[in-house]
RNA sequence: UUCCCGUACUAGGAAU
């Protein structure tokens, strides 16, 4: 069985769901045990297939508590509140890896005081859980309630550090950010990736190049990250060099660098890259569809919108920005509320296309329509 | 030194 359950994760952590449920189907019902089961579930909640998940769930023998919680943190891991919450309260019982499960989707869906509920409630805490609340902390923007956990934390790792670093340069604050990488006790990949990120939301795409350099190693993330810093910059020649010494490129390098021919006026060129790219995903569908719709072209863009295989909030409100600018408000105010569960973005593109198409009125309710996240 | 679960980095949308 042991050899069998680790083939098993090792399929998993390679990204192969097919290979992992062959296996699955080929090993003997008796000879599986708990730790086959919960293997099997954490692949199919990772990749968003709760049903499956629940399916081996339900066909398992035995529960531990590693089973409820790898169909917790699948949830979590795509922002399923809901699901995640009532699982939460239906399971036998919890440790920090269940709470640290709940405290991030509770943050990512902007409720900062309930996460931090869940966090006081704690019976223990490691340093994951601290990361996870003081990561919290920084995405609902409340910087010195972050850096204040962060001086309480008692054992800094090179994670929590990286996290605080990443929260100073998201606010803009790149000295800050700076002094801080120059005091962690030691840095990993990771770290040296989200400084070269945070250069870049700053603009700052020389010093981004500086470290880039300066790294000892570096993984397919580290050029992504100095080719879209280079996209961004709009110096794409040399983002191409970048690309043309990576021993691997993965969908995400082609989706930057064509973004980058997008951005800087190659639609024609975005275009060929786009068509070769093995493995497209949403992301580089909406990120074409978005660069027909730059260059204001809502017949061709809704033609990409019917062929994306997968849909998502992001690609649709691609296209509503899309129908608004050219003054089609019916269509646009169709596919929205066709949205299952719009998120901010969304409710700003809708209510702003109405506005700019002067039906202020419907703007309004709109507005009213609007859940205020921050107070429920 | 011991198979399964939770945390930090990279590509797409509105406005500013």
């Amino acid at each position: 069985v042991l050899a069998w359950n680790t083939t098993l994760s090792s399929h998993l952590r390679h990204g192969d769901l097919r290979e992992a449920t062959e296996l699955f189907r080929q090993i003997p019902d008796t000879r599986k045990n708990v730790v086959t089961y919960n293997t099997m579930i954490t692949g199919y909640a990772q990749a968003g297939q709760l049903h499956l998940a629940w399916q081996i769930f339900d066909a398992a023998p035995k529960h531990s508590i590693v089973s409820f919680n790898a169909i917790l943190s699948g949830c979590a891991m795509h922002g399923d509140l809901q699901s995640a919450a009532s699982l939460f309260h239906r399971m036998p019982a919890w440790n920090t890896v269940s709470s640290t499960a709940m405290i991030r989707v509770l943050s990512s869906r902007g409720r900062i005081e309930e996460a931090r509920d869940v966090f006081d409630s704690m019976a223990e805490h490691d340093s994951i859980s601290w990361g996870t609340m003081i990561h919290g902390y920084l995405q609902s923007g409340n910087l010195h309630v972050a850096r204040d956990l962060f001086h309480r934390l008692p054992h800094k790792t090179v994670t929590s550090w990286t996290t605080i670093m990443s929260g100073h340069g998201d606010r803009g604050d790149m000295e800050a950010a700076a002094a801080i990488f120059a005091a962690m006790p030691e840095h990993s990949l990771v770290t040296c990736n989200a400084l070269i990120a945070a250069y870049a939301r700053a603009g700052q795409v020389d010093e981004a190049k500086r470290v880039f350099a300066a790294m000892p190693e570096r993984s397919v993330a580290s050029c992504n990250t100095i080719v879209a810093a280079m996209c961004g910059a709009g110096e794409v020649d040399e983002a191409e060099t970048v690309i043309a010494s990576m021993p691997v490129v993965d969908v995400i390098s082609s989706t930057a660098i064509m973004s980058g021919y997008a951005r800087a006026g190659h639609l024609d060129r975005a275009k060929s890259l786009f068509d070769s790219i093995p493995e497209k995903n949403r992301v580089s569908w909406t990120a074409i569809l978005s660069a027909t719709v730059e260059l204001g072209n809502v017949e061709e863009a809704k033609c990409l919108f019917d062929q994306m295989p997968e849909l998502d909030v992001v690609a649709v409100t691609a296209l509503i920005a899309a129908y608004a600018r050219a003054g089609h408000i019916d269509p646009a105010l169709e596919l929205f509320l066709a949205i299952p569960d719009p998120d901010d973005v969304s409710w700003l593109a809708i209510i702003h296309a109405l506005v700019e198409n002067g039906q202020i009125a419907a703007a309004r309710g709109m507005l009213e329509l609007m859940p205020d996240r921050s107070n429920d």
